[in-house]
DNA sequence: TTAGGGTTAG
């Protein structure tokens, strides 16, 4: 049997690597190319059944007259089967094939190709290790730190580092990128660090591609002012940044929030030559997009058209998918067209965004529309895109639509997630349906998250039933659901509207106790309540107290000047407006401006005409010859 | 080697 085992490993691999069936045959490393010599035998092509499992394999032994098979693939999709270290163990000591660490190597980059391998091929690594008479090569240590970190295993990787590290391996370029391009998308610096190091010791420079990985491993871990280091070395050094280097940077001021800055690079790489290409554009236009800045993003896209680049269909998604979130559902079809011409595909994200737009901005025959011809070209509409129909019918009072297709998604098995139901329980309760509101919120088909319990206390609290609105707020923290500024700003509105006053301040209390940040719209919520309860000085202290928390409210005070106009309180406006103008708060022209606006606002036309065509606010009280400003107050009084 | 979308509440 032995003499039979005599064909070297390497016909069989050098066949195997020829065979289609190995997956990305021609990436395969350098280090695979022959002299495969030294490597101990395996079973000789003309043995190898089209094997199913190792098993089958292991049990087929010598049979004459069949196709050589490529049982490496093989092997690799037992990669996927616990028992691998067990059935090669059982294999090598049947065929007495001595593990050659080239192989194990290759196990282990190939590993990197199916999803989740990094448990199984770290066990994979130890038990070789293991094995009698062999040792790791470098490249085992580097595919197997490679897939580790692919996988987000560091923990594992620093402990394989660790035992690298006291091999003294000779650092090679192919293991020196590797390895920076794992330390880096972990943020390992002190890892990253060393190879460096050992690079410099062992004389190898580092490639374009060494400089790139370090760069993104940089920037990902938000070392950017490194970054920038590194970026200043490559422009005086001999590897010079590229169009890559470039766009990481740019990444990272993105990421950063520097918006101003990647722009400034994106200049900069014009001016050197460097050519943006369309992944510089969608970086940019994904931070525009991020920011809410839908124009900068269409301007980019404009950009990249009249230079001719390719655009991506993630580039089409963001400009059309920005300007329906800017309402401008026109915009957003004429380049929907665009982008057809251009024969890029659509997919249903585009369509629903358009639907929504159309339907937000009333055009619910064109959403249909939309949606039939989605239909027609063949995407199937899925859980977001139900939701948006629903969600449309709903604010176009077209309830019993919504509910014809909510019932449908339910007879089609359609997943039914937490957005469509909250809609649905939204337009219940606001058509004060609340008994099947909650029905259906009883018999959601998935997790209730935030947005459905505040849509149900909203309902129950605008519906006179406040005290079903708290136990429901309570069982929200029983049932482990967050609570939001929005269900405290429900609740507090709530409670001031069934007048009870220290109950609703209690919950802005407990908001506070809870950590959770007041917005304008939950300060409104309790000022418009203490104010109509006379209690004007009591939301100002309030408001004052939030200062120094770094929580400034910037209509807090327009709010509470509109809502005591509008309740006829003109005396207690003018004397807020006072206090604000002596406090410091805001400029007294401002003030004036925001009192007149809300006298008008609140049809009290009268008295708006009297303050714009008086010195009041912004005037000296040159009777009494002191330089004094006219305050508000003498608006009522004189 | 670098980039990645759509729906909901006060």
């Amino acid at each position: 049997m032995r003499k039979t085992l005599a064909k070297p490993f390497s016909t069989a691999i050098a066949t195997l690597l020829k065979t289609p069936y190995l997956p990305n045959s021609h990436s395969s490393p350098s280090f695979f190319k022959p002299p495969y010599s030294t490597f101990a035998p395996l079973p000789p092509p003309e043995w190898v059944h089209p094997f199913n499992d190792l098993s089958d394999l292991i049990s087929a032994g010598p049979k004459s007259g069949l196709q050589p098979s490529p049982w490496v693939p093989k092997i690799l999709l037992i990669l996927q089967n616990t028992t691998l270290e067990e059935d090669l163990s059982v294999f090598c000591q049947k065929y007495l094939i001595k593990l050659p660490p080239s192989f194990v190597a290759y196990i282990l980059k190939q590993s990197g190709q199916f999803p989740n391998r990094a448990d199984t091929a770290f066990r994979f690594f130890i038990w070789a290790g293991k094995q009698k008479g062999y040792a790791h090569s470098l490249e085992c240590y580097v595919f197997v730190i490679e897939v580790l970190c692919s996988e987000t295993n560091f923990d594992r990787a620093k402990l394989v580092f660790d035992d690298f590290k006291s091999k003294g391996f000779l650092m090679n370029s192919s293991a020196a990128n590797s390895l920076v391009r794992s330390f880096g998308n972990g943020g390992m610096v002190e890892e990253l660090l060393w190879v460096w190091r050992k690079m410099k010791e062992n004389g190898v420079e580092p490639s374009l591609y060494t400089y790139n990985f370090l760069m993104n491993g940089l920037v990902d871990s938000m070392f950017l002012e490194s970054a920038e280091k590194v970026f200043e070395v490559m422009e005086n050094g001999k590897v010079k940044p590229d169009i890559v280097t470039y766009n990481t940077m740019i990444k990272g001021y993105c990421k950063w929030g520097n918006l101003k800055k990647a722009i400034e690079m994106f200049q900069d790489m014009e001016a050197r030559n460097v050519g943006p290409d369309k992944i510089t554009f969608l970086t940019l236009m994904q931070a525009c997009y991020s920011e809410t800045d839908y124009n900068s993003c269409l301007k980019l896209y404009n950009e990249m058209r009249d230079k001719g680049l390719e655009i991506p269909s993630h580039a089409y998604s963001l400009v059309i998918g920005g300007l329906c979130k800017d309402g401008k559902s026109l915009e957003g079809y004429a380049v929907f067209e665009n982008m057809v011409t251009d024969g890029c595909g659509s997919n249903v994200a585009i369509y629903t965004a358009l639907i929504d737009a159309f339907a937000k901005n009333g055009d619910l025959e064109m959403a249909m529309g939309l949606f039939r011809r989605m239909e027609n070209e063949g995407f199937k509409p899925d859980e977001v895109t139900y939701g948006v129909i629903v969600n449309s019918l709903c604010r176009n009072g077209r309830l019993e639509e919504a509910l014809e297709w909510f019932d449908y998604c339910l007879r089609n098995n359609v997943v039914i997630n937490a957005v469509l139901y909250s809609s649905l329980i939204d337009g219940l309760g606001k058509a004060g349906r609340l008994e099947e509101a909650e029905r259906l919120f009883e018999e959601m088909g998935c997790a209730r998250d935030s947005y459905c319990y505040n849509v149900l206390i909203d309902a129950l609290a605008k519906n006179g039933k406040v005290d079903e609105a708290v136990n429901l707020f309570e069982r929200m923290e029983e049932e482990g659901c967050g609570q939001t500024v929005y269900t405290f700003t429900i609740l507090i509105d709530g409670l001031f509207r069934a007048r009870r006053n220290e109950e609703a301040l209690k919950m802005w209390d407990v908001m506070m106790d809870k950590g959770i940040t007041p917005n304008s719209a939950s300060f409104r919520a309790l000022s418009t309540g203490l104010c109509l309860s006379g209690k004007v000085a009591r939301a100002c202290k309030i408001l004052d107290e939030l200062a120094p928390m770094g929580i400034v409210l910037e209509s807090a005070f327009e709010d509470m000047m509109n809502v005591l106009c509008r309740a006829g309180r003109v005396v207690e406006a003018c004397r807020l407006a006072d206090g604000v103008v002596e406090r410091g708060r805001e400029v007294p022209g401002r003030v004036r401006t925001v009192m007149i606006n809300a006298l008008r606002k609140a049809g009290n036309d009268d008295l708006a005409m009297k303050l714009m065509h008086s010195k009041i606010g912004i005037g000296y009280d040159r009777m009494r010859s002191v330089k004094k400003r006219v305050k508000f107050r003498t608006l009522v009084v004189s």
